[in-house]
DNA sequence: ACAGTTGCGTTAACGGTGTTAACATAACGT
DNA sequence: ACGTTATGTTAACACCGTTAACGCAACTGT
């Protein structure tokens, strides 16, 4: 049939299929794992955290319960994952919002806004990756934290504010902390109670950071 | 033998009889309850929120499992009771904290520094009356909040604040809405990360709330 | 081509959870 | 003394995460 192929010693043919043989099986894997992550993630968001059975997402996905423990360790692993895309994600939205404006000022403004309307819009993730499990992510140490991307977007535009002179006598982690604090406490609101619409939450955000960065100038 | 009680007439003693009966049963009742509300509390805060059990307390109690549906309806109004005592205790120790300063500014820093102390000295109370279940207390509407001790003895000291002309451009809700999401973030971290010791995370409680009192003020 | 190994998915089972239903028993009211 | 009510029990259901033992297909080396 194939002359090139025939040509070839036929060691080296039997090798190019085992290897292809070998891809195909790991991509399978592979494909597999995801549909398990993307059907995993679909739960979680619909049903929320405390709701998201193992047992259901194999049934989604047409396996018996304990075959997925082929692919993940245990249901931990499992969310540990959906959780390490979302915190990629997270990170880039705060990079986004960061680049949006030249000004510290005008950078925190604008992470303070994504970071809320990222819990408005994600509130099952960000409770599990924030309040139900920080150690899936940024980890439980100040450390883990501070070698976090999300932190750190926000840590250097405190840096770049207090270049300019106005982050009055606090120093720069202090005043990363604080303003984290300040836009956690409204995003775990968002996600715990829904007490305001979420227009208004984004009001809220923006009267807060207004408020604290005028702090940190006059403080 | 007791002469006195024998010139009654017998269908007196007999009410008086049963009604002592009745108020002893009513009173073992509540003591039941008061003390399954204490091994509940116990468990609560020695194994936290997601592993709190119901089987689990009423074998402390000595009891089988069901029975405590005679006094509880299910493990949600056992664990809202608990809560709800907690939140009156809660609400005290704001009050308490409002009064032990003055003018507004001491007042509302004063109240910041109760708040955090409070969830580093209940962490799995706090997750629960705040993170977890919501409902088990101040409820989820603005409403409910509005309605909350808590919430009000911030809310007069604020706008004890804003009578003195410290408030800036906000409306007292707002700025009350402010200082709250900024302390329950601080709260939040504490309960869910020890990314600092509990001093540590009292110094920020007073950085944060300077940088929002200042804030307010030039804002 | 055949034998052995490896990987995948299954069922069965364990110990745990909250909760309901049916039943026993003791105390109470008439 | 009898019927009723309150209290507690056991059995059972429907879940949950997880481990162990097994069947089976595919792959590997000879």
């Amino acid at each position: 049939m194939d002359s090139d192929a025939a040509e070839l010693p036929a060691a080296k043919r039997a090798d190019r299929v085992r290897a292809r043989s070998a891809a195909r099986r790991e991509a399978e894997r592979l494909q597999l794992r995801e549909t398990v992550l993307r059907i995993a993630e679909r739960q979680l968001v619909a049903h929320g955290y405390e709701r998201f059975s193992l047992r259901e997402v194999a049934e989604e996905a047409g396996y018996s319960p304990t075959a997925l423990y082929r692919y993940f360790a245990d249901r931990d692993a499992l969310l540990a994952e959906v959780c390490s895309r979302y915190f990629a994600q997270f990170g880039d939205v705060l990079q986004a919002a960061d680049r949006s404006a030249t000004d510290p000022r005008g950078r925190l403004m604008a992470q303070a806004q994504a970071y809320v309307q990222f819990a408005i819009d994600h509130p099952a993730v960000y409770r599990l990756m924030f309040l139900e499990r920080p150690e899936m992510g940024m980890g439980l140490t100040i450390d883990d934290v501070a070698s976090d991307a999300g932190f750190n977007v926000l840590a250097e535009a405190v840096g770049a504010l207090a270049a300019t002179g106005e982050i009055g006598s606090l120093d720069v982690l202090s005043a990363t902390m604080v303003l984290w604090s300040g836009v956690h406490g409204l995003a775990a609101m968002v996600v715990t109670m829904n007490l305001l619409p979420p227009d208004q939450y984004l009001a809220m955000t923006r009267a807060l950071s207004t408020t604290m960065l005028a702090g940190l100038q006059h403080g």
